[in-house]
DNA sequence: GCCTGGCTTGGTAGCGCTACCATACTTACG
DNA sequence: CGTAAGTATGGTAGCGCTACCAAGCCAGGC
């Protein structure tokens, strides 16, 4: 194990490839990370001893060297939630393309997780970081303004970017879910939300702008726990919900999970959708448009908000600032049978 | 812009926690890694010199230094999928308490792109690395076979470890959900199938060595497509599957998203479930207890896999290597309304 | 013919840290 | 009291790469 045979137990270096190829170590180096400063015939040569060689330059000497690593810091609050897996892959798509690698952390909705994490990515001197939400503590916030290198906030949009921002406004998108439930002839709309990280917050904030422009807002509609979302929370909820207010007739949810556990108890407990309780969920997975009866949802766009945060750092690093610092992808509302009340 | 500043950006080094500390640089180095080897008197010194500088260590510098990066690779073909998903976050839980980064590969359900990442992942000289599947191309696992670092292939148990395994037999999972459905009184029980990838054609071996032992099966039963899997697709496979066999009475899918999207096409042709049509899904995520007709799954336990790999490769890193070099934590057939036909 | 400026190439000196060895000081033992 | 075998600390020499600067070469203009 660990066997620590100094000279890295054998693989080729820079000076092994510049030997072979009759050239300098820095001619090598140039070859490699700027090939058209480098003529065509040494060019070729080195390739064929890079090849020969199997070389594969060493991404911590090129760090420690050149005081940046070629490294993306991402920090998401969850790596099984649907949507942040799928920002993420689209950040990792984004990425394969080219040198960059991809160095994650989960923060768990922490706030102090968060900055000690960026601790942790920020001692690597990271070409880029991409962070999630727009609230981040003040110590978080300060690191983030330090670091010299390109920050996306993504999942949001807001006043005041660190530095460049990637996302839509759950606050509309929850006002537009709601206006449209009450545009279908619901009066008694609870919400239904668990989490409640300031995203959900946001959401909270627009079905209840919707509700009060019309005239229907009452606490009890409510349901809220910090509780991490899930199918049979959803469920709960919904229970919870009707006996507290047995007029419900319609939910607006935080996001599809809880749309789910919706509908299935009203499939358990023979209430008709969107008769008797209208549905409406918040990110339109998959399955929202397959079930049945279909569920109205609101589509965000994530892998694509992963690619633009990509995109926008990437043109950062390249000395390409973009000129709008806040990009807004918005989202649309879908909808569907289960609030087709009329 | 990438301001270049020689010197780092005025970070803090070692030594000048050294100067503050007045001791020798590698005092300070020994301090943060083996803090038992200095005297109790100057830790503490060092420890003040840390926290006022707010010194942290340079990952970068200390990884060419030791010729080891203290990094874990993680490979997964994919990571919208929940199953990796939640191996994934069983390893960031697990690798949280440490100093080990996770340097997390998307490999597409692709050999040659697992070659590729593996290629970067090993020029980091990684602590462990943690690779999905046991059917690595003969590339794949020449390079593994030769890095000097602990592997774990996970999701699979299989003969002929490269190193160490955690995982479960697909084949039994396949094979002992279909034998439930036989028993419960099914005979014409379709197989759904998306991907294929080499764990889904194990379940659908065990599938047809279930139906073989009954008698009963078929190969116009089996509906696979190389296609990724998602709940719309399992509505079209079943509407396939239910055109060429009428007489179809139920179907053992792949993974849970067909079997949701089989429900609801049930749910929206009216097909009673499990009278007319019983369903079994794999993996058992969360909303198949809460669906209505409950939905029978083989529950993974896919968390624990990820915590168990980084388990043992810390073990090994620590020079204990386990005596058990393959664990297999098995799974658990979840019988549920969707099969409960008599 | 000489100088200027652009292009290509190479040498030198680190980046911040740790492996290895050396040194001082201690303790145990004959 | 001398020696062996620890224990605690420090110095030196890199790890493999790139920033910075220098140098050589050519073309073009005076």
């Amino acid at each position: 194990m660990r066997s620590r045979t100094r000279r890295g137990g054998g693989r080729p270096t820079i000076s092994d490839v510049a030997r072979l190829a009759g050239v300098g170590a820095i001619t090598v180096s140039r070859a490699l990370r700027q090939p058209e400063r480098v003529s065509e015939s040494l060019r070729s040569q080195i390739e064929r001893a890079v090849t020969e060689l199997g070389y594969v330059p060493d991404p911590n000497a090129r760090a420690l060297a050149s005081a940046r690593a070629e490294v993306f810091g991402v920090l998401v609050p969850s790596l099984t939630n649907n949507v942040f897996a799928e920002v993420v892959r689209g950040i990792y798509d984004s990425l394969s393309d080219g040198p960059f690698r991809v160095q994650l952390g989960n923060t768990h909705y922490s706030g102090l997780e968060e900055e000690r994490l960026l601790q942790v990515f920020l001692s690597q001197r990271p070409a880029a970081l991409i962070v999630s939400g727009i609230d981040q503590t003040r110590t978080a916030r300060n690191l983030l303004e330090k670091a010299d290198c390109p920050i996306v906030q993504i999942m949001e949009t807001g006043p005041d970017p660190i530095d460049m921002m990637v996302g839509f406004s759950h606050f509309d998108g929850g006002r537009a879910a709601t206006a449209h439930m009450i545009e279908a002839g619901y009066n008694r709309i609870g919400f239904l939300g668990a989490r409640m990280d300031p995203r959900s917050q946001r959401r909270l904030a627009g079905y209840r702008a919707a509700m009060e422009a019309a005239g229907l807002y009452d606490p009890r509609l409510v349901n809220t726990t910090p509780v991490p979302s899930s199918v049979s929370l959803g469920r709960d909820l919904f229970r919870d919900a009707l006996a507290k207010v047995p007029t419900l007739d319609g939910v607006f949810c935080n996001n599809d999970d809880l749309a789910l556990g919706v509908l299935f108890e009203c499939h358990r407990a023979s209430i008709a959708v969107p008769q008797k309780i209208g549905i409406s969920g918040f990110n339109d997975l998959d399955m929202m448009q397959v079930a049945f009866p279909s569920v109205t949802s609101v589509t965000t766009h994530r892998y694509e908000i992963g690619c633009q945060a990509v995109a926008m750092a990437r043109a950062a690093i390249a000395g390409e600032r973009p000129e709008e610092r806040v990009v807004d992808l918005s989202f649309d509302l879908k909808l569907r049978e289960s609030t087709a009340r009329r």
